[in-house]
DNA sequence: TTTTGAAGTTTGATATATCAGACTCCGAAG
DNA sequence: CTTCGGAGTCTGATATATCAAACTTCAAAA
């Protein structure tokens, strides 16, 4: 983690911001999570592994106070377990992963009922040309595009419900990264299983069914949930 | 907030502690934690009041590193918002539980579906007599016990669920305290319907039907969940 | 009167020093 | 040989100093 951050054009008396940074310079902590959080999903940390704060913030050339920060949050993640004057330990493994995938796939569908209740025309017009916009790439297979549209997706009916704090945890619920989305999207059999239930989902919505929606949209996580699962751990359990 | 709360031997590090606390001492950011969490929860800050860490850090009798640990935490539970560089803002209100019960349900649904399917006997006879004891404490409007009754309802079933993740996130979802809860329970009407949830998914989960008690278990937390909404805000929406 | 911009103030961000609990390990006593 | 204890070391916890971004204010210019 390199040490400089600060050559962005220093405010020289000029006009107010014509320049937006595209990043918006984070906090060095989110960056430290952000690191952290990547090798501790990538298994970088064997489970149970004690970390040691010092030796992390050497490692990371930061200071502990950025470093501790950033253990909280992953800690109140669940990622991590800190064990009061005694130090860290990594909780994340497959088993973990599992959870997390049950966790999200509960979210999800507490989502897409609100979602079916709560959507505006707006909303549901939106919805309904990303799924056609998702046709066309699945049959395409153009693999980019199909991971954009898939979080826009998912992202328009977090609108749609009007969730923030559901929207907040359903994101904290994700184990895998783009690489892994990108092996699952090779697969062409399953783009047209995950378009097929796409457009349910999307159906469902549509007509105002929430049970609906909420079960399909429970399955969809699940399913490819263990698809990824399968992806970064090798193997899959019932 | 109360101006107290560290009668700790903090300070100086002169006399070398005669009273040890009973229990495994906290580390101070995890009562700063507590204390913040409570206030927010509690309405002591205004929705989208700006906090300033260092005001806060000396109302606690506390420095700011602590602190920062402890907000950070809040963070990623979502009460706060931070706005780099510019402080803190409590996302807190009645909206934000609403959605807290929803994925409190959405979580615990998820949990009981796993109990149905992975419950031993052991697991299933303590169920099964912690509903029997919570019918008798019914009857007796032992509030109390109920209270702790209700606690254990669930640990068990997140127990036979093998569930650590889930459970977690479900103990983040809770905006009442003890207080709160006292109220709800005084009401005798309230507590035979719950018992007759906890009847029913105990049952649900007892003939291993996932989908019963999960449904069960949904409809129990959204309903209590109101009860504790209009018991906070006084209101309640659909 | 309105606008602007620069200096001063506020306040979060970061680094560092120090404190104290917990672990290790070795030697002495039983 | 086992057990107990205490000194030394490791490491997390806390406090504090310093830095830098963002906000405020006020005066000068248009």
């Amino acid at each position: 983690m390199q040490r400089r951050m600060g050559n962005q054009p220093t405010r020289q008396a000029t006009r107010p911001r014509m320049v937006l940074v595209p990043g918006a310079r984070l906090a060095l902590r989110d960056h430290v999570r952000h690191q952290l959080r990547t090798a501790i999903l990538s298994g970088n940390f064997a489970p149970g592994e004690r970390l040691n704060e010092r030796a992390l913030a050497e490692e990371l050339e930061v200071s502990t106070t950025p470093l501790k920060e950033a253990l909280r949050q992953l800690e109140a993640e669940g990622l991590i377990e800190v064990l009061p004057r005694r130090g860290l330990v990594v909780r994340y493994d497959a088993g973990f992963a599992e959870e997390m995938i049950l966790a999200r796939a509960a979210l999800e569908s507490a989502i897409a009922a609100l979602a079916a209740r709560r959507a505006d025309d707006g909303a549901i017009e939106r919805l309904g040309e990303t799924v056609a916009t998702m046709a066309e790439a699945t049959e395409k297979a153009d693999i980019a595009h199909l991971i954009r549209l898939n979080e826009c997706f998912h992202g328009e009916i977090h609108r749609a419900a009007q969730s923030v704090h559901l929207a907040r945890l359903v994101a904290q619920q994700q184990f895998y990264d783009d690489t892994a989305r990108r092996v699952i999207h090779r697969d062409h059999n399953d783009s047209r299983a995950a378009l097929e239930e796409h457009s349910g989902i999307c159906a469902a919505i549509v007509a105002r069914d929430a049970d609906r929606a909420s079960a399909l949209m429970g399955a969809h996580v699940q399913r490819s949930g263990r698809l990824y699962l399968s992806a970064v751990f090798g193997k899959e359990r019932s």
